[in-house]
RNA sequence: GGCGAUGUAGCUCAGUUGGUUAGAGCACGCGGCUCAUAACCGCGGUGUCGGUGGUUCGACUCCACUCAUCGCCA
């Protein structure tokens, strides 16, 4: 029986943008989709949008729009950047869907027959103006072990401990303010703790479907202990009702992972199939291989959960969850500040996604290691490699054969299946042959194993076979005195073309579609087997395959990036701002509770116009009273330059200046300096209110001096 | 704090079960070629394999400790 791969990558949520970290997951699917179709054997890509959960809800609320509305809008999106970067999958689809709520109960009633839900009562965090229970993140307050204010209710991103809602200190809610209340709720639970869920997944984690470092990772949470899942939220909610619980939805990561079915299911009907037959072909026998490719983040529940459901409910397992790393620019995090947050349709706007294809390739491997994508080393491999090395051949002989031969292919010294034998290294043309196809064996492996990289190594070692081949043979000297001789050579090297352009494909398609045009051929297979048969007809018109990177648009990229993510993140401030809740901090006066007149807003400036003012993070390291003033204090201000500056401020009617030191602030650095009382001034430290209402503005992270400010 | 990953030439990375003088590409230097997208070919130097100690006849590889960076802690 022939068997099927089903590939999936992680679902994208269909509530933002998608970015370059994003690309590294489909990408490397789409490649090795890509290959594995092309060596012949039966494989789906197969994913869909992520859409329903609390941030949608909520974030749909905000525009005044449907749920549905917003998520269709990110939907087409994402559709429109997975065509810029090539990425095709079998079905792209929806979790909310009509089949994957079929498919949710379907599970959810066979989970149920198994004895393994059990409904529970539990305190939920209920907000009375907001009339709603609120998740987790959506309840702020302060940390009840470091005391750090405006923390989520279940981790502290200051010190990093986790803790229950409940015991969150001042806890308000997220949306309007006002501090929540316990109320008592019931859900439903998923019991993996039972025996034979915890014997099944310590058996599952060793079968081999795991990397030994994910398999011992995993191990881990186990022996750990795991708690029953809680797979139920109250509503509002956007998501699929619980048969039978009115006011009940399923939680967003049980019906996320099921989506990988549904998508599969409705690849299934566009072939023909019915519901059943697709489900039970597809993921319920052995004749399907189910493969995951997911980031680091997830594992937790691709490798636990997932598993689990699967198994209770009598499906497939996942033959392979690889996991991959996260993605670095330049070696760190991607940073909104530094615009290395790219999102893909940005980059495809100035550079050509192959190119961002082609580097990535290099730079997969099977393991889960984190991926770099260092801008200097993407525009030297690029333009050293897909441009110098392969388009260059492609370039070099068809010109030749057009401009000087008429055009034709000759014929070789050898025959086609000649090529396959072991090279004798006598460097015959045959042998050079034999060395090719040598090489793209090797690379048919390392493609149906997923290690890329070591792929396109051997695509270069082919390139340099042709290009050492024309460089040593010299057609230029043999035009003149043996006119075949020469057309033999540029054969052999067209050849050698038509090696890349078949081995290109998963990685490049367009370019290599392009370059098998070039040859006058056609490709729709990759095998070693069809190599050097190439021979005795014309080839195809002239044409550039792919230009050269230059630095300068990848500048652009960072520079439109930059303003993006400021436009993006101004709007959500405004549409999630919290109000300020009154916290005086010690020492200080309170704040007058009498109303102010709200100023009406000065004229609209052009984001340009602010883009001028330069926002820093400042740590004031000295401070002190200005003698015979009211007001001002001088502060010494550490802005990550070679020594603080001295800021003059009006903050001494409220604030003494002990108050000040090491507390981080923030400072309008590219302010013309100014002389206040006789000392000079060279910047200025930002303030909310006046006279004796007056706040500065703290940085409450630990913000290294000198941070831009947005 | 707990767990884990990574650390090899200026840059990006390979180095299989420990075994001779540690590799590739790019960058750099010199030479060659001119068909080609200033591309191509040849030759060349470069590394205390993060540090210290240990096991061993022999360690980039195994063990202990240590430093740095990063991630995860549902």
């Amino acid at each position: 029986m022939s068997s099927r791969t089903l590939l999936t990558a992680a679902l994208p949520y269909a509530n933002g943008s998608l970015h370059l970290g994003h690309l590294v997951e489909y990408c490397q699917a789409d490649m090795y989709v890509r290959a594995l179709k092309r060596m012949g054997r039966d494989a789906l890509y197969i994913c869909a949008d992520d859409t329903h959960g609390t941030p949608i809800e909520l974030n749909a609320q905000r525009q005044g729009i449907e749920p549905l509305a917003l998520v269709s809008r990110y939907h087409d999106e994402h559709k429109r950047d997975f065509a810029r970067f090539d990425v095709a999958f079998d079905n792209f689809g929806l979790t909310h869907s009509d089949i994957n709520r079929a498919v949710v109960e379907r599970i959810y009633a066979e989970l149920g027959k198994k004895g393994l839900l059990e409904d529970r009562e539990m305190d939920g965090i209920w907000c009375e103006v907001d009339k709603r229970f609120l998740p987790d993140r959506f309840i702020r307050g302060t940390c009840p072990v470091c005391a750090s204010a405006d923390q989520y209710g279940d981790v502290c991103e200051v010190c990093g401990s986790t803790y229950t809602p409940q015991e969150l200190k001042a806890p308000r809610c997220a949306l309007c303010g006002t501090t929540p209340v316990v109320k008592k709720t019931t859900h439903v639970f998923f019991k993996i703790s039972r025996d034979d869920m915890v014997g099944f997944l310590r058996k599952w984690i060793d079968s081999g479907s795991l990397q030994q470092d994910v398999a011992n990772y995993v191990r881990n949470w186990i022996e750990g202990g795991l708690k029953d899942w809680c797979i139920t939220r109250d509503g509002p909610y956007f998501g699929f009702g619980v048969p039978n619980k009115p006011g009940k939805f399923f939680y967003v990561w049980l019906d996320a992972p099921i989506g990988y079915i549904a998508s599969s299911i409705e690849w299934g009907q566009r072939q023909g199939m019915s519901f059943d037959d697709a489900f039970n072909t597809l993921w319920r026998s052995s004749s399907t291989r189910v493969e995951h490719l997911i980031g680091k983040d997830i594992v937790y529940f691709h490798t636990l959960f997932w598993p689990a459901v699967l198994h209770a409910a009598e499906l497939t397992l996942p033959s392979k969850v690889h996991v991959h790393g996260m993605l670095t620019i330049d070696g760190e995090k991607m940073s909104k500040s530094r615009g290395t947050f790219i999102n893909a349709a940005t980059f495809a706007d100035h550079v050509d996604p192959q190119a961002l294809r082609y580097y990535y390739a290099c730079k997969y491997g099977a393991a889960s290691d984190d991926l770099d994508l260092s801008f200097d080393d993407f525009v030297l491999r690029v333009n050293g490699e897909l441009v110098n090395k392969h388009a260059n051949l492609f370039s070099r002989c068809t010109q030749f054969l057009t401009q000087k031969l008429d055009g034709k292919l000759g014929d070789l010294p050898f025959g086609a299946k000649e090529a396959q034998g072991e090279p004798s290294g006598d460097g015959s043309l045959l042998d050079q042959a034999r060395r090719v196809v040598q090489s793209a064996r090797k690379a048919e492996q390392f493609f149906a194993n997923r290690e890329l990289g070591q792929a396109m190594r051997e695509l270069s070692a082919i390139a340099d076979i042709g290009n050492e081949y024309m460089q040593s043979a010299k057609p230029w000297d043999q035009l003149k005195t043996d006119p075949e001789k020469a057309r033999e050579t540029c054969t052999f090297a067209a050849n050698v073309c038509h090696a890349l352009a078949m081995y290109l494909w998963p990685v490049v398609p367009r370019f290599s579609e392009a370059g098998a045009a070039l040859l006058g051929s056609t490709i729709d297979r990759m095998s070693s087997e069809l190599l050097f048969a190439e021979r005795k007809r014309p080839i195809g018109p002239q044409q550039r395959l792919f230009e050269r990177i230059d630095r300068a648009q990848v500048d652009k990229v960072v520079e439109a990036s930059k303003q993006t993510m400021a436009v993006a993140s101004t709007d959500k401030t405004t549409s999630t701002a919290k109000p300020a809740a009154a916290q005086g901090a010690k020492g200080l006066p309170p704040v007058s509770a009498a109303p102010i007149t709200v100023a009406p807003l000065k004229e609209t400036v052009a984001y340009t116009d602010f883009e001028k003012l330069d926002l820093r993070v400042g740590l004031v390291t000295a401070a002190e009273r200005v003698p015979k003033s009211k007001k001002l204090l001088k502060l010494m201000v550490d802005l990550g330059e070679e020594k603080p500056r001295q800021i003059v401020a009006g903050l001494g009617a409220v604030y003494e200046p002990e108050m000040l030191v090491d507390t981080r602030v923030i400072v309008v650095a590219n302010l013309a300096p100014a002389k206040l009382m006789g000392i000079e001034s060279q910047g200025m430290v930002l303030a909310g209110g006046e006279g004796e209402s007056l706040s500065v503005l703290r940085i409450d992270r630990d913000l290294k001096p000198g941070s831009g400010v947005r």
